[in-house]
DNA sequence: GTCTATAGGCGGATAGAC
DNA sequence: GTCTATCCGCCTATAGAC
């Protein structure tokens, strides 16, 4: 009985991979907007209806991507990050912004499924939430390990964001100043912004060192969030 | 014969126009990659084939409406930077984030055309290239003024970078400091990540007061680049 | 869970009459 | 420039047999 189940389970989920990998496969052919149960079923040499008992409809396995890309991209960034454990701050802020835009040239159609234009029709469940946190808090935690090593520079803030800089910092760091949260959020915002542009093909004959041009774009970053002191920790 | 001529003409230029208006509004509605000529025929009245005597192709069409985006949003760039070529560069910096921001608020999925995702199997002829340029040249000349005034801050730039920022620099303004071209180009980007994340929704249940942040985070941009010191100019 | 069959659509593009 | 007709393809989703 548990054998057989176990079997069974261990083949639902095999092919529950298998749909996603062609899925994904067919992302980058066709987009998001035009992802085809059909096509992924006929390319799998399944009967699209057979597909159904996988995935009741288009968007839900549109949702299964979108929580696999920012699983798959937080986890890059984990992983690089603990990588820098012992290293400063901006070290450490520097080495997630890379590996964001690694992973994002790695992935440019699933990058481009959770941070491109939004696809007609379909609005993500609240479901895929924490995945799509993931990156966020980790950003946030190096300010915060900054911040009670003392070494964060506080930016400065117009009296008129004050009171939006509060209630962002009530919801997503009441521990971090305001000023921080705020800039930290802007950096968020700023990193994508350099990372859509080389994956979406911007710099296309206008930056060519791509790699250098981003470690120091990402570094001004880090400064402006006020990772400005750089610690170096024990010998890498 | 010229008034016969001229009707036509006219005539043409009216039915290309009904198609773009069309066809924008099928973008909201299914997105870029999902545009067809014959939906847009069937809301027109038309038949499909009659399209096919404007735009020979589905992605001639979407060339067109490309350009035409990038135009409406250059044009907007341009109208709020003359009405303040009175003021230092920092402000009129910020009133071109601003009315890039505006922009894309008005025209979500115009902006999602041009700075969203690629759309799969498309890719934009060298036509698109003057209409996409405007907004970065605006952005230039602010700077260059700023340097020929010397209102403007050289930002640095580690060695590393140096040959990449000299690159740029004879691209894009040879006459400007290669450390201020790499800025640019870096706040050009970020610019863009701020506004996407918030037409694209990132900011959804994160940044409510989203006029000031964005102001503030254009201010940021603006001392990146140099502009430091705000001249006023004659009075409003 | 997979199959066939079916309903009820949709698409790009072309030929040839008018 | 617009029409009809046509080629040949595509899609989501369901019913019901096995």
């Amino acid at each position: 009985m548990t054998t057989a189940h176990g079997a069974r389970a261990r083949a639902r989920i095999e092919v529950t991979a298998a749909i996603k990998d062609e899925a994904r496969r067919q992302l980058a052919a066709e987009g998001a907007a035009r992802l085809s149960l059909r096509a992924v079923a006929r390319e799998l040499g399944m009967v699209s209806s057979a597909l159904y008992r996988y995935f009741p409809s288009r968007d839900d396995l549109l949702t299964a991507l979108i929580i696999d890309a920012y699983d798959s991209l937080g986890g890059s960034a984990e992983a690089a990050h603990a990588e820098a454990a012992g290293a400063g701050p901006a070290q450490r802020w520097t080495a997630v912004c890379e590996a964001v835009r690694e992973w994002a040239l790695a992935h440019p159609h699933e990058y481009a499924l959770i941070y491109g234009s939004p696809v007609p029709g379909y609005t993500a469940p609240q479901a895929t939430v924490p995945a799509a946190s993931r990156v966020g808090l980790l950003l946030i935690g190096i300010a915060r390990d900054a911040y009670r090593g003392l070494g964060l520079a506080r930016p400065t803030l117009p009296g008129e964001l004050r009171p939006e800089a509060e209630r962002m910092a009530a919801d997503l760091a009441p521990d971090l100043p305001p000023e921080t949260v705020t800039a930290l959020v802007a950096a968020w915002a700023q990193l994508f912004g350099l990372v859509g542009f080389e994956v979406f093909g911007q710099f296309n004959r206008l930056v060519e060192d791509r790699a250098a041009f981003f470690r120091h774009a990402a570094g001004q970053l880090a400064q402006g969030v006020g990772l400005v002191y750089p610690q170096r920790g024990p010998a890498a």
